[in-house]
DNA sequence: CGGCTTTGACCCGCGC
DNA sequence: GCGCGGGTCAAAGCCG
């Protein structure tokens, strides 16, 4: 797992109401690159791919009965928005809705300051935001070793709904989040882009939505430079559990065995039967994005539909 | 090429 | 009025 999130990464790029529009879906947590070498797809992974539980990770930002839930997590708000003609006798209280931690806001409010909502996050709780944001500013703040971000909504150039971030002096992992105004939207089926996103906009999640849903060719495409690691595990072998014949050997060529039929094997202009591929050849080709060309396959093999298959791609 | 982050400059409210 | 500090703007550059 040092590749990290930007490691071994799918996506899904097909759309599916049922996701309320969070279409990219990040394994990743359950894609693990144990000390051994290998390289493993754990069964939950294939769970997400079939199972409902995506809904649950994926619940919007909502009102129900008068409790909230807020980005799936248990969170329970219980608003207690001050309104403006409020303000000025509630000016020595604290203008927090109740969170899983209680803050308390360092800096005086302006007048004209809109109601806002302020929670205590994780990296998680944040990273499951189904909002897409687009950050217009990072301030240092007085009495805080860490900036404060300034993001506003990019779904709709009219909506005011305005989000800060800032990491929590006292508490390691917790991001003090204020969100003001209100979208005046339904959220969004999709992000716009997922460009200049990547580098730090949640750096700490591990689950991230946020995070790019690709396979970062660097990490591994330079077996031979780095390799050290490769070639020193005693197996030498790099398997990936749930497809058992794909391999990497010791010459660090990928072996497709007969499990996928001609599919994979046919990707792969003249390739025949037990072909070998380096993996310098696989990203160079179109190996990944060829995956997405038997997808059909695994469909049909593991009972679901396109909506909820990964996509594949380089 | 569109959308994003970064970052210095600017704006604004507040206290003195 | 001035200075401080939080909030926003906008140009530049990055990324997919």
């Amino acid at each position: 797992m040092d590749w990290g999130l930007q490691a071994v990464v799918i996506g899904s790029s097909t759309s599916c109401s049922d996701f309320h529009g969070a279409n990219n879906i990040d394994f990743s947590p359950n894609l693990n690159y144990q000390e051994s070498e290998h390289l493993s797809f754990s069964h939950e992974m294939k769970k997400e791919v079939l199972g409902d539980e995506l809904e649950e990770l994926y619940k919007p930002f909502y009102h129900v009965g008068g409790q909230n839930t807020f980005m799936g997590s248990s969170i329970s708000l219980v608003p207690k928005e001050v309104k403006e003609e409020q303000r000025e006798e509630q000016r020595h209280e604290q203008q927090v809705v109740a969170a899983p931690r209680t803050y308390v806001p360092k800096y005086k409010k302006r007048k004209n300051e809109q109601k806002r909502v302020v929670l205590e996050l994780t990296a998680d709780d944040l990273s499951s935001d189904k909002w897409a944001w687009r950050k217009y500013g990072q301030k240092p703040i007085k009495g805080s070793p860490y900036p404060r971000s300034y993001y506003r909504c990019s779904t709709s150039k009219g909506c005011l709904a305005r989000k800060q971030v800032e990491q929590s002096c006292t508490e390691t992992g917790i991001f003090i989040v204020t969100y003001s105004a209100e979208h005046n939207h339904s959220q969004p089926t999709r992000r716009n882009s997922l460009a200049g996103i990547i580098k730090s906009k949640f750096p700490n999640s591990k689950n991230s939505i946020n995070s790019p849903k690709k396979i970062v060719k660097e990490k591994i495409s330079s077996p031979h430079g780095s390799t050290s690691n490769l070639n020193s595990s005693p197996a030498n072998l790099l398997s990936i559990e749930e497809f058992p014949e794909i391999e990497i050997n010791q010459e660090n060529n990928i072996i497709i065995g007969d499990y996928y039929d001609e599919g994979i094997r046919n990707m792969f202009e003249g390739s025949g039967e037990n072909e070998c591929v380096s993996i310098q050849d696989m990203f160079d080709g179109d190996f990944f994005a060829g995956l997405e060309d038997i997808h059909d396959g695994f469909n049909s093999s593991f009972g679901c539909n396109n909506s909820t298959f990964p996509h594949f791609s380089s």
